[in-house]
DNA sequence: AGCACGCCGACT
DNA sequence: GTCGGCGTGCTC
């Protein structure tokens, strides 16, 4: 009798304490990886099954029964549970919080109606003829093929249009044949409608899910439930996909590798992509990571031998890659933005009937309005942040917290009323693009005119269908979409970026400025940049003409190394916010003291103030440790954090952010 | 995280 | 006199 396993250790989704243990009645028999419901408190959870034991260490009064087991959910794998403890592990969260963010939310309902049963598998279908591959690709898909029984991650570098998801495609055949399911990671699946009919399309007869959070929630579950029973072969999905359970995964595909998306800003911040890498690291399986500007990351461990490395340095339809030129701003002085260069590139594409695409990555119509009188300018009063005009709408608004204010008549300071918007957001060139070019159709794609569900599709529509002359947006147009007319990219306030504080900015900018670039001239038409600049002789651009990652790559490697920062050493960065002044830095002074009180392999920086120091009412600052190597880092963070719990601060709110990406 | 309990200010 | 503010503590 006393072997009789009849309590259960379940994992629940709350803070610091991992599992709880349960009695379990006659009758219910769970199994390690069931959902359960059970009591907790005066309310009832789900919770998950992660060991049976004979005896509990909690006073038996304590423990309650479980009250049921999830029927209609099979138990979660080994494989799973796995994972879930490596992230719970190297992101320093709770279990139960991986498990959580890994269901879909109806899952996690305790009281819910039963499941509608799993969708029959579909017969399996041949698989429709893609385009001949070139002998780039070829030898791409021949590298991927050489390391598909093991695990060997594939970085696939392919410059824009080269035609990178004709390898995916073709990886995924060989997983399919070979009777496994594939997961396709891409960043922002609702602005690449495109790319699920072209999956579907190619492989007709195989059950293709698209696991996003635009989805509702029945089909959110649906979709979880396919992958994990093996009904769903392919599954395409953003980052929290890479935590869905699958019955048989044989390929992971991480598409545009280097996207800031794949790193989860709140909560379990996790990088999809490590531990996609991680995943098919235990699994044994093939993961590609593909992109035209790999992470600096990825491209050291292709550059070291950690990866293979496969080149895509030819587009796939012969099309030539566009030239790129810098318009100098200093000689040529744009007037409400547009230089006269731009205004003479725009005004011939009119002309032939071409399309052009303005990138200014700035929603609103002006950054920040200004008086001329007072130098009054309008900032948010709850952020460290400029309110920024919106003119049709007649508002000022703060994009950091959502504060929402009138249009100032006049200067609230002085009563002057000279006030003046300074900069240019994506409504003012839009406006003066119209006024310069009175007879232009002219869309504008930004998060405020793409707000309603279906705006993006129509517009793209428009513009696939020749009804857009110009179109005028923000990074949401770099991604994924093609446009056949398109001949002309111009960038128009991309030196921010040149010298930010963050070291990654210049990193990202690069990746941005490729991608936009790459939607000129993809058909046969001959494709132009222009990059407005101050700087026309920067490096970072001088590469980005040259269309040179190495260079660019190289040369930022040397300033990595320099400075020590990643991929030549491991961060982690501790963030505390707190409605009080001084409250966060004091909190961070403390857990800095704290730290050096046992980090030997690791460097504890001095608490400085977050890049935007108030946001939403909250004070916020940062402490970045160093470490030569995540060996050294990990023992560390996970003593820190269990000190930094002890102290149960309670006024400040802190997280610890292990590879944060912005700093 | 929820959700209680528990002591101090303004009001149906 | 109560309603409710959020500080403190617990959930097997």
């Amino acid at each position: 009798m006393g072997n009789e396993r009849r309590i259960v250790q379940v994992c629940l989704d709350v803070p610091l304490v991992a599992t709880f243990d349960f009695r379990v009645p006659e009758g219910l028999d769970p199994e390690v990886g069931n959902l359960v419901v059970v009591p907790f408190g005066r309310t009832r959870k789900v919770g998950v099954v992660t060991g049976r034991i004979a005896r509990s260490e909690i006073a038996p009064e304590k423990l309650r029964d479980i009250e049921s087991v999830v029927a209609d959910v099979a138990p979660l794998g080994r494989d799973e549970l796995d994972l879930y403890r490596f992230c719970a592990n190297y992101y320093l969260r709770p279990l139960g919080e991986v498990i959580a963010a890994s269901l879909p939310p109806r899952l996690r309902q305790a009281r819910r109606r039963k499941l509608a049963p799993a969708a029959p598998a579909t017969a399996r279908g041949p698989i429709a003829e893609g385009p001949p591959p070139t002998a780039e690709q070829e030898a791409a898909l021949a590298t991927v093929l050489a390391s598909f029984d093991r695990f060997h991650p594939v970085l696939l570098e392919g410059i824009t249009g080269s035609g990178k998801t004709e390898v995916y495609l073709r990886a995924i055949a060989e997983a399919l044949a070979r009777g496994r399911q594939a997961l396709y990671l891409v960043p922002e699946i609702g602005l690449t409608p495109q790319l699920e009919s072209r999956v579907r399309g190619r492989f007709p007869g195989e059950a293709v899910i698209a696991a996003h959070s635009h989805r509702s929630e029945g089909e959110r579950a649906q979709a979880w439930l396919a992958a994990q029973s093996g009904t769903a072969r392919i599954v395409l999905g953003t980052r929290l996909a890479v935590l869905s359970p699958f019955a048989d995964l044989g390929l992971i595909i991480v598409d545009e590798e280097h996207d800031a998306s794949y790193k989860q800003q709140e909560g379990l911040r996790y990088s999809a992509r490590d531990v996609a890498v991680r995943r098919a690291q235990s699994l044994g399986i093939p993961v590609i990571l593909g992109s035209a500007t790999p992470s600096l990351e990825s491209y050291t461990n292709a550059r070291d031998k950690r990866y293979a490395h496969a080149k895509l340095a030819q587009r796939a339809t012969g099309a030539a890659l566009p030239v790129v030129r810098m318009i100098d701003t200093r000689v040529d002085k744009p007037v409400d933005g547009i230089s006269r260069a731009m205004r003479d590139a725009v005004a011939a594409r009119l002309e032939r009937g071409e399309q052009s695409l303005i990138f200014v990555n700035r929603r609103g119509f002006a950054p920040v309005l200004y008086c001329r009188d007072c130098a009054w300018h309008s900032t948010c009063k709850r952020c460290s942040a400029n309110l920024v005009l919106h003119l049709n709408s007649g508002e000022m608004r703060c994009h950091h917290c959502g504060f929402l204010g009138r249009v100032p008549p006049r200067c609230p300071k002085c009563g002057g009323m000279d006030l003046a918007p300074v900069g240019q957001g994506t409504q003012r060139v839009e406006e003066s693009l119209q006024a310069l070019f009175p007879k232009a159709r002219i869309a504008r794609v930004d998060r405020d005119s793409t707000a309603r569900k279906g705006a993006l599709k129509e517009v793209l529509d428009r513009v696939h269908a020749s009804e857009v002359d110009i179109l005028v947006g923000t990074q949401m147009l770099a991604k994924g979409h093609d446009y056949p007319g398109l001949t002309l990219v111009v960038a128009l306030d991309s030196d921010s970026a040149l010298f930010s504080a963050d070291f990654r900015a210049s990193e990202r900018l690069f990746a941005q400025l490729v991608q936009v670039g790459g939607r000129a001239g993809r058909a046969a038409l001959a494709g132009e940049v222009l990059i407005q600049t101050d700087f026309p002789t920067h490096p970072l651009y001088a590469a980005v003409a040259r269309n040179d990652f190495a260079a660019f790559a190289e040369e930022t490697l040397t300033e990595r190394r320099a400075a020590g920062f990643p991929p030549y050493a491991h961060l982690a960065l501790l963030r505390a916010e707190s409605k009080k002044a001084g409250e966060a830095e004091e909190f961070l002074e403390s857990a800095a003291r704290l730290a050096k009180r046992f980090a030997s392999r690791v460097e504890i920086f001095d608490p400085v103030p977050a890049r935007m120091a108030r946001k939403a009412g909250f004070e916020r600052a940062q402490l970045l440790v160093r470490a030569k190597s995540r060996a050294a880092l990990q023992p560390f963070l996970r003593e820190w954090k269990s000190a930094l719990d002890a102290k149960a601060e309670r006024r400040v709110r802190w997280t610890l952010d292990v590879d944060p990406q912005e700093l």
